[in-house]
DNA sequence: TATTATACGGAGGGTGCCTCCGTATCGCAA
DNA sequence: TTGCGATACGGAGGCACCCTCCGTATAATA
């Protein structure tokens, strides 16, 4: 896969306007682009080898990179987690778009909660440490986090607004639930699957 | 009120017999319960004043008292944090039994989770350390999660005997859902009693 | 090739965790 | 009351990590 042509000191992160803007002086420069790309597989390597607490000196030790590089690419640690699982969050937006799309409304919300149990089943390391930073730090704006948030409400509101799902509750909400049971450092599938059976029929509007 | 007559180095802090045992050789030294309890009254100051992440060296600071004795007396930082919510872990055990002696199955534990949500906002920094431990070291035996394990089941059981709630979930299940839920950075009252009003009408055995 | 904006890297200051061991104190016994 | 273990204290210091700063290197342009 190419190289998403990050532009800016990273973590904007915007969409991907060609490079046809009259950007204010120069391109940015290959060795930059070489690192920053470097270290997102380095930290990709660290932390699915040594779980969500590697330390960044080692990621940037793998990375062949000096700490000041690391820092100045990602200044703080939830910028490089975002920028490894940037795909998988998009590929969960998608998820939710797809399922709209080609789902009934109530089957789309089945399918969708049951993929983001699986995702969050093999990504840990992400839910996590997003959580975690947003812990401290709760007025932090991030976009992988919208758009999980997005994701909820996209399939939710759908669900909604065909009547097969309670209305007194939010894609944020759900997240809330949802994404705070899937981070339970026990988890595992089959206590997921129930659990989200469950969620499921609280859901379920009670006709 | 009285302290709680601990004896061995702490976190065995099993249960209340009169120190008639043949204690292998002399009672505990004064200076060091009076050690133990500075400790835990200046902890629960500086963690309600600090947050979650106040420092060790901050505790043995406020409680006038060398880091050596700090971690004499609680080696790591969870039993820190277990000895200033022991009152409040007992008296959740103690409403889950109370709801369970006074109310019908389902009432019962309509009002025990509503409870628990109400602690949960207040007693946030204990849920959130007690998580983050359990997530970086989960073979570890907590007496308090074992305790509030125990209150989810009791009450859990009680209404599936009777009948009312839907007998394919557990305590430990209904632990990591709710507590999840409650250990959200964003919690906020109403949308904690909306989540719960969903999670009950899930619990309920579908007739 | 010269110039300059841009990026590199690692030394080092700051902080927090935890241990170690010389010193102080307590409790008991005579 | 004094003496003497056993017990507990405390803080210096080792370690690991975080992050910044700035002298040096290098890519991009002219």
């Amino acid at each position: 896969m190419l190289r998403p042509v990050t532009t800016t000191p990273d973590h904007a992160s915007d969409e991907e306007k060609d490079d046809s803007s009259e950007s204010s002086h120069r391109a940015i420069r290959s060795d930059a682009q070489r690192n920053h790309d470097r270290l997102v597989v380095a930290a990709r390597e660290v932390f699915s080898a040594q779980g969500s607490d590697a330390s960044m000196e080692a990621i940037a030790l793998q990375a062949g990179v000096g700490a000041g590089t690391l820092y100045r690419h990602f200044p703080r640690r939830i910028d490089l987690v975002e920028a490894v699982y940037r795909n998988d969050v998009d590929e969960l937006l998608l998820a939710a778009e797809k399922a709209v799309a080609n789902y009934a409304p109530w089957e789309a919300l089945v399918n969708w909660l049951d993929a983001f149990l699986r995702y969050s089943l093999g990504k840990r390391v992400f839910l996590t440490e997003l959580r975690e930073s947003f812990e401290k730090n709760p007025q932090l704006r991030l976009s992988s986090r919208e758009r999980v948030e997005q994701s909820f409400t996209l399939v939710l509101e759908n669900a909604q607004r065909a009547g097969v799902a309670r209305a007194d509750i939010d894609g944020s909400d759900l997240m809330l639930l949802v994404g705070g049971m899937c981070t339970g450092p026990t988890l595992v599938k089959a206590q997921g699957e129930r659990l989200l059976a469950m969620v499921l029929d609280g859901l379920r509007v009670s006709d």
